[in-house]
DNA sequence: GGCAGCTTTGACAACGATGTCAAGGAGTGT
DNA sequence: ACACTCCTTGACATCGTTGTCAAAGCTGCC
């Protein structure tokens, strides 16, 4: 073992070295002004020989707000493409500031929510950005009146009044279905997500409201509910066309069932006559055969929007926490405009 | 502004309410024994009452060896499935035990590279997991000699003698290629990324090597260095395909580009015609038409290794430094069967 | 009652850095 | 030569927590 290493050196080694205080050192690192070249130049030269690194977080304890140059992203899954898209915005918002992100997964289980959150919090994390699973955040009250900014994304926060970034899932939802219905389906299938995903509700109001628009009464035979991955999307699609009265279209409430679904599709090389339309877009969507037409959200800008309100409130911006809509945008692309069966 | 919001409550509030001495908060806290089960339920109810939670940050300050349960990662790009996978098999074994992650993207920029790390390791992340940019990581010396634990993912270090986690990139390529020539092709395309890529160089080795077990001369204008991005791919891939002697089969080095190289055989209606190998599976490859062969490399399981030989370090075992070598695998699904024309 | 031996408790210094403030020196104007 | 300012510089306390150590309190036993 030789991990009786010797140990990284501190700002005193850099002041004993180039025989000055520990102070002078302190302001030669953090541009301060007021140091005499000559000084300046024996510190810089002590740092560059011992390669000294400030320790953040111990200058974070004694400076002013305990500002830590962290701010945390508590997601629903890092690796999924929607997770890291919004990972990667509030990274590039954060990398221009020199701020560092932290992650974790929650996977839609309330209590690792809490343990994430709580875990962040004692990192002393200057900002969060969270995407929720539970059913409420009022746990959170404490960050909210220290002043740390939280925005929510993608679900709206739930006995706290902070900023959040949503999609209008109920109108987008409308949207994906008056699609089918305006190319003459009636036989509207639904699959969506947990419903005790607020996201996941709300896209199946949509689409009620749409059927309902067109005069369809929804057919509780052809809605799934709670599939979470695209095995149980398949399984569950399948079963529908497998029935005696197959659904001609589908609307899929998420990006990993409208996979799914498209499988079940697939393996009854049916893909060309029942239409799909999913909600969130997903890579190489448009590479399929037929291209399948999304309701998309944009994680990406979302994850953007999210960060510019994150840092801004870091800067001390204030203003009454508000809910930013990003649009959806139907992507038509080829499943989505498959006439029925005449 | 109510952001001259009370500040979060510190050891010492809840000393005070409780009517005790810090040091015994503190003793309760972690658990330490011997504290009289009267102070001890004083002290919950404090905590509890206060909201109370210790600042990590600050502890690990004091704390012998510094531990901060932290660890980073410094990945090519959050948002890649590649990364992402990675990023997620860390959190996986971080997250059992209480162990936080923190990511950034270096994006094949060398000074981004050193940036991160040093960011990293001014926040004493206790370990790092490393997909180098840069050609030489020399620099990190000092943090091997201060026995933090690093470990090398996707490509060597250079410089340094640390644990790393590889694919044996040129067999796998030689694979591909093979494969390729066992179907007849001997007009075989290269695709490769950035050549300052060490993994995209030992991939061209591997594609010269199997041309030459087959007796084919490679043919350098059916070779293409420098993609990055599926678009560059997408170009470069096109102008082969429309020269005047096109080839009959391509071996892309990387998911994007693979991608890339799809996206220009569809838009010319060829996609049945050329064979195409990947390296690098990625999400949906199976349901192209034709599915994609591919030779995979599981980043899932790389990160689990990587992760594992991680925490096995900070746990205080030691070993010499060694490349564990995680197994490449063809996947067949069409694309790579396609024969030549006659 | 007195003393050893245990448990419980808190005072204090320290981790690595920075905010505050006052001391010391150089320079200016009279 | 003096008073005054301005610039450098370092001593010291402090951030929130824990390691060290000694004091205080209790028990049991002679």
């Amino acid at each position: 073992m030789d991990s009786a290493a010797r140990a990284r050196p501190t700002l005193r080694d850099v002041a004993q070295l180039a025989g000055v205080s520990p102070k002078t050192v302190s302001r030669v690192v953090n541009g301060e002004p007021g140091v005499s070249p000559s000084k300046a130049g024996a510190v810089e030269r002590a740092i560059r020989q011992l390669e000294y690194r400030p320790n953040i977080t111990a200058s974070s304890l004694r400076r002013a707000g305990g500002r830590t140059a962290a701010v945390a992203a508590v997601l629903e899954d890092v690796s999924n493409p929607f997770s890291s898209a919004l990972y990667r915005a509030l990274e590039d918002v954060a990398h221009a500031r020199d701020v560092m992100v932290f992650a974790g997964s929650v996977e839609e289980d309330p209590a690792r929510e809490r343990a994430l959150v709580r875990a962040f919090a004692m990192r002393q994390a200057d900002a969060m950005l969270i995407v929720p699973a539970s059913d409420n955040q009022a746990y959170l009250t404490r960050e909210v009146t220290t002043g740390t900014p939280l925005v929510f994304v993608d679900r709206p926060p739930v006995g706290l009044h902070t900023d959040a970034v949503l999609v209008d899932n109920e109108s987008g939802a409308a949207d994906a279905v008056r699609h089918l219905a305006a190319h003459g389906h009636r036989d509207i299938a639904f699959l969506g997500d947990l419903h005790t995903i607020a996201t996941a509700r709300r896209r199946f109001q949509g689409y009620k409201e749409a059927l309902s628009d067109h005069g369809i009464r929804p057919d509780p035979a052809h809605i799934a509910h709670d599939l979470h991955t695209t095995e149980a999307a398949e399984a569950a699609f399948g079963r529908l066309l497998d029935s005696a009265t197959p659904p001609t279209a589908c609307f899929s409430a998420q990006n990993l069932i409208t996979i799914g679904a498209i499988r079940a599709l697939r393996a009854r090389g049916l893909q060309h006559r029942v239409a799909v339309v999913g909600f969130d877009d997903f890579p190489l969507a448009d590479l399929l055969e037929p291209a399948v037409t999304v309701v998309s959200q944009d994680p990406y800008r979302m994850g953007r929007v999210a960060a510019d309100i994150l840092f801004r409130r870091l800067d001390g911006e204030d203003w009454e926490p508000t809910t930013h809509l990003v649009e959806t945008r139907l992507i038509v692309r080829g499943s989505g405009e498959l006439p029925p069966p005449t």
